[in-house]
DNA sequence: CCGATTTGCGCAATATTATTTCGCATTCGG
DNA sequence: CCGAATGCGAAATAATATTGCGCAAATCGG
């Protein structure tokens, strides 16, 4: 593992703990062919070299009363990275807004917001989000529902490139 | 947690996993003040009831070779049922897409894609998003960097509305 | 208000799992 | 062909998960 670069048991690992983060190493072991303590030792140094960045459990965020989100595109008036970064920070503030992602183009940024209900996202948006310094125009689109969310990265993809490369 | 509310210390738990999703259940006990084997239980409780959907590792998809993020905003030529239903099932079937939601307004869907180039993208894009039935307009942007990439919810927002209902 | 039922805790015992230690095989550069 | 480096895996040990109770507090019908 030292150069950087993975072999395919690394990258088996990868898709296994996406796919089941709490997977106990020997079963992961067991799944990509090696033993119990190369499989940690090989985690470890996954985690360590940062190709994972964490475990997360994945949340039904319904369910725990945050029944609105929100898509915010937003249009700063100052591009200069000075104001950028100050906006980005802002947007690390906000607890509302859970993802902030710098794009090209006629848009800006693209926030996720959630809340518990629209009043409060009104609130937020009226209050904070436009009233926040350099923002210019904010176009909201509330989610009807989710059809797709896979967390991270497409592994059937990775390997057919990984094969291709060989 | 019978009727399907929660106690401060399920959400407590909610909050460390998804923090941490990898937490020994000794330690998120610990955390969360009481004994290992209950604690264990309201785990199993959560997941049972649909609380938690799943744990994953956050793997770095940049360091894994896709660099490329974009965001395509999608309008539909019919929103009929039907229509939407078809068109969230292709995104299912394509790799690249990883996140869709329906939106209201004039964007019928949001994607979240990630691609290994700029040019693979584009053929996803002109050969496949663009040429799927009832497809008419297709915006995209290109991710320049993620600001805020937290997953889940705000817990902290939770505990407040907790403490405001008592 | 009281006893029965329910709910949920935690101790203690057991089963699994994680982690360390170490010797062996393979690879690689000279 | 040889020593160094790398990485595997068996075995031993340390932690952790999980099960099986008994016990106390809350709930409920009478």
């Amino acid at each position: 593992m030292s150069g950087g670069k993975l072999d395919p048991i690394d990258r088996k690992i990868l898709a296994e703990l996406q796919a089941d983060g709490r997977m106990t190493n020997v079963e992961l072991a067991k799944r990509v062919g090696i033993s119990a303590p190369p499989c940690l030792r090989r985690v470890r140094a996954l985690e360590e070299a940062g190709f994972i960045r964490g475990y997360h459990a994945q949340v039904n965020s319904r369910d725990l009363g945050f029944e609105v989100q929100v898509f915010a595109m937003v249009g700063l008036n100052s591009q200069a990275e000075a104001d950028l970064s100050r906006f980005e920070q802002r947007c690390r503030d906000w607890p509302l807004v859970r993802e902030c992602h710098m794009l090209n183009g006629e848009i800006d940024f693209i926030l996720k917001c959630v809340a518990p209900d629209l009043s409060t996202f009104q609130s937020f948006l009226t209050e904070e989000l436009l009233a926040a310094d350099n923002v210019v125009t904010v176009k909201t689109s509330l989610v009807i529902r989710g059809a797709k969310l896979e967390p991270g990265v497409p592994f059937d993809v990775l390997e057919a490139r990984a094969a291709e490369i060989e």
